[in-house]
DNA sequence: ATTAGGG
DNA sequence: CCCTAAT
């Protein structure tokens, strides 16, 4: 399988690019063809950097990325200055220079993942390349091969690859730049001396922030930056180290808290690179090299020490306690609901706002009986018509907005077969349509191409599908076809509450499945902006899905995090007995998670540092077996 | 209003 | 998912 990269004829022969190889199997294109419309095979590299033929399974998880990642997320919004600028960047730059330049490693187009700074127009290249590889930063790249006497087109290129990463606002007009970006360095002379970054406020980071990458952030988490700074200064994935020592506009030293691993088996990872590529257009040229003899002991290329070295730092970043929280008064609910409601649920309203007699949503209500006796204050709510107040328990928050809680279903069982009228209804109430990508549809033929594990869930789907029939028509009886399948997307009912189903127990109230590409945006939105900014992914990466709040997010991605670290435990006896209608999620989404949470560190402390043990020879094969999560 | 956690 | 407490 081939993807064709409609790319400018002009790009001359050159050969295939070389991917550093991490010792894993990250998977990168390979340039196969010169003529004109550049033709890319997906390779994997081997242990040895030899170049493997990707299998069609690899092949389709890739494409499937590609295919959902539409760039308009990326730059969207956040504040950063050097974003619009950067999606003003042709694409095809990186790509040309992913074929052009041999120095690079498909694999260093990563999509900068760790968090923040949503750049690049790349990223939907990158989301596909980039699972279940390694860390390797752009930055890295960058440093090394930039140079100030180098003014060649295969540099300018370069540059908006590093661009992604560190570089940022010095990219904007491709023709002054050649001289800032390409011999960029951190202006530290606003930070002369030690620096201690859990001493700093954010502003304090912020400015940090700039010097170290050049450019601003809007960024306010002091965690983040923090790390962010680290990592940048310490030019590596490492952010155990809180303190620098600045001289001569170079670290010259980091306050380590040192911990073994210090006899390094990687080393020199960068200069390797540089001498392996000699030949490439940067022959002669001097080479950078990085005057710091600090920063290759640290390069943490190496996955495993990477981990290593995050991990046990325990007087390093002292990961916030987890929030404490008072013993939470939970009230009875689920007992007034059977009292209040007979068996048409919500038909039947218990308390009416005076004008519209539209019954509370169940969450207004909530209420329970004696609320009195439980020792609730009373408040006296008025409703947003200015209907006569009624007094209703208070409860700290009100859920609002939440799309699916409208009154649809109703109108659904009196109108069933009036679906236009429903959609009108659904707009007026402020719910967008199913987003233009609607996996019910697409997620289906998508993967009936593939064999392999990705196999799976094209029967899981259809599924899926068939549940949600079924579902519709105890509910709406014939009238089903009539709504295509965007009703499943609304299943926002509260019917379902009370549906029975027929297995006996009654359905859950709310659900709806995640899809994967959900999982997947999910995903990538914490890697560009970091686990906890839901508000922020919810806002930019999923504007499309309505449903979702931020706190689905939220809960999803502790989910995902289970999965993705409970063990690629339950492999054994569950191959068939997979009673659970759900789909599993793809390995190598886990995979990515799981970086992202070593990289956040978010890691579970229990399975603290044992993981990582030998994970040099089986990473391979653990993306095609670890399926513990599902969707 | 958002986020973290418990259920 | 839902809910509360914390921020």
């Amino acid at each position: 399988m081939e993807i064709v990269v409609s790319l400018e004829a002009s790009e001359a022969k050159v050969e295939d690019s070389v991917t550093q190889e991490t010792g894993s199997g990250p998977i990168s294109l390979k340039h196969i063809s010169d003529p004109d419309p550049v033709v890319y095979k997906l390779v994997r590299v081997d242990g040895e950097g030899r170049l493997v033929p990707a299998t069609d399974d690899e092949v389709l998880v890739v494409e499937d990325l590609l295919k959902d990642e539409k760039p308009q997320h990326f730059g969207a919004d956040s504040g950063d200055p050097t974003e619009c600028i950067k999606t003003e960047g042709h694409p095809m730059e990186k790509i040309h220079f992913l074929s052009s330049e041999e120095k690079i490693l498909a694999g260093s187009l990563r999509s900068e993942n760790l968090q923040a700074d949503a750049e690049d127009t790349s990223a939907q290249f990158d989301a596909g390349v980039d699972l279940g590889e390694k860390n390797v930063h752009p930055e890295e790249t960058v440093r090394h091969l930039a140079s100030p006497f180098d003014t060649n087109n295969i540099n300018q290129s370069l540059n908006v690859v590093g661009c992604s990463e560190s570089l940022g606002g010095s990219i904007e007009h491709g023709s002054s730049n050649s001289d800032v970006a390409t011999s960029w360095k951190p202006d530290f002379s606003k930070l002369k001396g030690e620096i201690c970054l859990d001493d700093l406020t954010v502003k304090e980071l912020q400015e940090t922030f700039r010097a170290t990458f050049g450019r601003e952030t809007s960024v306010k988490d002091k965690q983040w930056l923090k790390r962010r700074i680290s990592m940048g200064l310490t030019n590596s994935c490492d952010f155990s180290t809180m303190t620098f020592v600045i001289k001569d506009n170079e670290v010259v030293k980091k306050g380590k808290k040192e911990n073994r691993k210090s006899s390094a088996v990687h080393k020199d990872f960068a200069v390797g690179v540089v001498n392996e590529t000699s030949g490439g257009p940067l022959d002669g040229i001097h080479e950078p090299k990085e005057s710091n003899p600090d920063f290759d002991d640290k390069n943490a290329q190496n996955p495993v020490l990477e981990h290593d070295s995050v991990r046990e730092d325990p007087g390093s970043e002292q990961r916030a306690a987890k929030r404490v929280r008072k013993p939470t008064k939970r009230y009875i609910e689920e007992i007034s609901e059977v009292e209040s409601r007979n068996t048409s649920g919500r038909l039947v309203p218990m308390v009416k706002s005076s004008e519209h007699g539209q019954p509370y949503s169940k969450d207004f209500i909530r209420p329970l009986q004696n609320v009195q006796s439980i020792g609730r204050p009373m408040v006296t709510r008025q409703d947003s018509l200015g209907g006569s107040g009624v007094k209703v328990p208070y409860v700290s928050r009100v859920r609002r907005g939440r799309p699916r809680e409208n009154f649809m279903p109703l109108m659904k069982l009196q109108h069933n077969g009036i679906g236009l009228a429903t959609r009108m209804v659904k707009r007026a109430l402020g719910e967008p349509g199913p987003p233009p990508e609607d996996e019910t549809q697409n997620e289906v033929p998508k993967l009936s191409l593939s064999p392999g594990w990705i196999q799976q869930p094209v029967i899981a789907a259809s599924e899926k599908g068939n549940q949600y029939l079924e579902r519709k028509e105890v509910v709406l009886g014939k009238n089903v076809e009539l709504k295509r399948m965007d009703s499943f997307e609304d299943s926002s009912d509260d019917n379902m509450g009370n549906v029975p189903a027929p297995s006996g127990g009654m359905r859950r109230k709310h659900h709806r499945p995640w899809s994967l590409t959900e999982v997947v945006k999910l995903v990538e939105g914490v890697a560009r902006y970091g686990a906890g900014r839901w508000s922020e992914i919810k806002r930019l990466a999923f504007a499309s899905y309505s449903y979702r709040t931020s706190v689905d997010l939220k809960d999803k991605w502790r989910n995902l995090l289970r999965a993705s670290f409970s063990q690629l435990p339950a492999e054994k006896g569950m191959q068939n007995v997979r009673k659970h209608a759900s789909i599993p999620i793809p390995a190598p989404i886990l995979l990515r998670v799981r970086e992202l949470a070593q990289m956040q560190a978010q890691v579970p402390p229990t399975l603290g540092s044992s993981k990582f043990a030998g994970h040099s020879g089986d990473s391979d094969r653990s993306v095609h077996e670890a399926r513990s999560g599902y969707l």
